[in-house]
RNA sequence: GCUGUUGUAGCUCAGCGGUAGAGCACUUCCUUGGUAAGGAAGAGGUCACGAGUUCAAGUCUCGUCAACAGCUCCA
């Protein structure tokens, strides 16, 4: 007999021997039916495998992370075999569940596959799905495996396989489908419900980019139908909250192929916007004792000569400027820092001085890949809400805790309250791609790890994804799709200090050197703008653009009304229209702007007499007709709320 | 940069070898007091750009540019 510990903490006795599925089984017939894999001392594992000795077992279900994970994981084994069917021959690379879904890369020889043989696949899928075939998982050799897949010709898994340690090497099977695989997977492929092949793409093999192009083929599956058309419905709602398609319907930003691609315009009503945001970044600036400059668009060669960034992208990067005078050449700034650096050495600075901190609304330009562009999340000119404190050593770690609380105070204030955090520190190995001193980094990346203990953050930690002058914490906010992008985000730097020969005079009379923390909360003014709108779908908070209250006054006696809101909210451009029904005006506001102001105000003569006003708000339809001075308490409510937060 | 898809009126799209279309938006007029209002008339397009095939090319072929999805990258 062994012991079983549940998560709640209780514990049953089985015979040795036991499988997950039975335990489920032994609990409730319900559970049995729903479990997907479990969880045997931390290791996810098969449901049918048996367990010998006393463990610690968590059963994951379909609203398990894991649970789902084994589904998908299956369901891309169910996509390779409708593959292995349909086409004859086809090679295979790997097959992972991912966060949505999973896919599959393979190399279909001389055959294409298009988005167009999706269906086909997928009913290929389905039926294999409900033949109930029985995933069945074995242990095998090195050399077993090498010489079974290599009899298939299968080099993809060969690489794999000789990369893998012999006597930990496990294949599962499916009807006539066989694939080397951890698993874990379900008992079996009747489970699987519901698919849609969503998407086929390009990918390399392994992730190089010097390697062979694979077609990757993404799905999604789920146990139910009706599961599956929730998730396409609620991508179709994500759709209508892009960024792109927003921003083009309120005129915010703008390309245009004269100008360049990347290279984003904003249009009136954007600017408000994002001077609203700057405002509001600045004030908090204020507070915590930075001190705004003003540096030029760009810099003579030397300068990224010094920084070390010439040697890095110089090659990748929009070309020097030439000048006439023979050998001059100038970059665009592709960062701030390095001006800043010449702003520290333009005075001796002291110990008393530190820590200094220089911010800039600072606009790069850095040549990004031309397909890596994407709407206003990834340009090639950009405004980083940038500043570079520069301190002491035993600095470092409060000036970290203060950026810290600067961002909590931003993204609480724009609710995005699912941000995850990420450390990026060096790779293990490969330390060839970092400057620096490895104790430099050792105390760098020590000070952000304690930095985010001590506030008791929650923070992945990623190794190799550091940038390559120091480690750094990440604030990843979703789109409406799900894509991640890197908004706050706060560098320790002891390189450029070092490279620009940065120096204080400390108490004991001796020249000591700074370190430099590279911060930006909302991380770029585009990007900030991008997520904000697909967060909030265009309904900005209401403190946060000019024209958020349309005020409709029927006569001109209503703008003295629009003037009091003004004083009311510190909303400064309130705008009144007034709405004369001979006049167009009215009409063309309810009509067209109705879409992007949260309130709208019509006041007619039936409520002027009652000293009330008629309100629709937006997404809400009509609220009836209320006084003026409930809606103005209504509307200072939902501003108390939001500066509350901050 | 790589693979694939797309590029027709301000917006969303139809047309897929034979003299440029729809809905919404826009302009003028009429009707209409509470909301995506109704009616009449009108304006608006080298069909991304450049070559080629053809008697004839938004429509077929090739190239360029741009956008979209994914990969790779992201100081």
């Amino acid at each position: 007999m062994i012991k079983i510990t549940f998560p709640d903490g209780s514990v049953r006795e089985y015979e040795s021997g036991v499988t997950g599925m039975q335990i489920a089984e032994s609990i409730s017939p319900r559970l049995a039916q729903e479990v997907l894999s479990c969880g045997v001392n931390g290791e996810t594992r098969d449901l049918m495998l048996p367990i010998t000795e006393d463990a610690s077992v968590v059963l994951y279900k379909w609203d398990d992370a894991e649970g789902k994970h084994t589904f998908w994981h299956t369901s891309a084994h169910l996509l390779a075999e409708a593959l292995q069917e349909l086409y004859p021959g086809i090679q295979f690379g790997i097959g992972p569940a991912i966060e949505n879904g999973f896919y599959y890369d393979v190399d279909p020889g001389e055959a294409v596959i298009k988005e167009s043989d999706l269906p086909a696949i997928e009913a290929r899928m389905a039926e294999l799905a409900a033949k109930k075939e029985q995933v069945i998982r074995r242990d095998i050799s090195k050399a077993d495996a090498l010489s079974a897949f290599g009899g298939r010709g299968e080099t993809y898994k060969c690489e794999l396989i000789s990369e893998l340690e012999d006597g930990h090497i496990t294949t599962y099977t499916q009807g006539g489908f066989t694939d080397l695989c951890r698993g874990p997977h379900l008992p079996n492929t009747s489970y699987i419900k519901a698919i849609k092949l969503t998407a086929v793409a390009g990918a390399y093999w392994r992730g190089h980019e010097d390697r062979k192009m694979l077609t990757r083929i993404y799905g999604i599956t789920f146990p139910k139908k009706k599961m599956l058309d929730d998730y396409l419905t609620m991508l179709e709602e994500a759709k209508k909250r892009d960024h792109r398609k927003i921003g083009k319907e309120m005129d915010l930003f703008m390309f245009s192929e004269k100008v360049g691609k990347g290279l984003p315009m904003w249009l009136p009503k954007g600017t408000d916007l994002r001077l609203r945001l700057q405002e509001f970044l600045r004030r908090i600036q204020k507070r915590y004792g930075y001190q705004e400059v003003i540096t030029p668009p760009i810099g003579n060669k030397l300068l990224y000569v010094t920084s070390g960034h010439y040697a890095k992208y110089g090659k990748d990067s929009f070309q020097p400027i030439h000048t006439p005078e023979e050998g001059e050449e100038y970059f665009l700034k592709p960062m701030n820092c390095p001006h800043h650096c010449e702003i520290f050495k333009n005075s001796p600075r002291s110990y008393k001085d530190l820590p200094l901190r220089i911010a800039e609304f600072g606009t790069v330009c850095r040549y990004e890949q031309s397909g890596e562009l994407h709407g206003l999340t990834r340009v090639r000119s950009f405004t980083q809400d940038d500043a570079h404190i520069f301190c002491r050593p035993d600095q470092v770690k409060d000036e970290f805790l203060k950026v810290m609380d600067i961002i909590s105070i931003v993204f609480n204030a724009m609710d995005f309250e699912n941000f995850e955090a990420q450390i990026s520190l060096r790779d293990k190995v490969d330390r060839s791609k970092y400057i620096g001193s490895d104790d430099n980094w050792e105390l760098a990346e020590q000070a952000i790890i304690d930095a985010c203990k001590e506030k008791g953050l929650k923070a992945t930690i990623e190794y190799g994804e550091a940038a390559f002058y120091g480690p750094k914490l990440d604030f990843m906010v979703r789109d409406a799709i799900g894509r991640k992008w890197q908004l706050g985000t706060i560098q320790v730097d002891y390189n450029l200090p070092e490279r620009f020969e940065l120096e204080y005079t400390g108490a004991d009379n001796q020249k000591h050197r700074p370190v430099m923390i590279h911060r930006a909360p909302f991380g770029s003014m585009e990007r900030f703008v991008a997520v904000l709108i697909e967060h909030t779908g265009g309904k900005f908070p209401l403190w946060l653009t000019p024209d958020q209250v349309a005020i409709l006054p029927i006569s001109d006696k209503y703008n003295d009304y629009a003037e009091s809101l003004k004083n009311y909210f510190a909303v400064n451009d309130v705008r009144a229209y007034v709405d004369d029904r001979s006049e167009k005006i009215g009409r063309k506001i309810r009509d067209n702007e109705m879409k992007h102001v949260p309130y709208m105000l019509i006041v007619g003569e039936k409520e002027a007499a009652a000293g009330e006003v008629a309100v629709r708000k937006q997404g809400e339809g009509d609220k009836g007709s209320m006084k003026k001075e409930d809606f103005c308490k209504l509307i200072s409510e939902e501003v108390r709320n939001m500066i509350n937060k901050w």
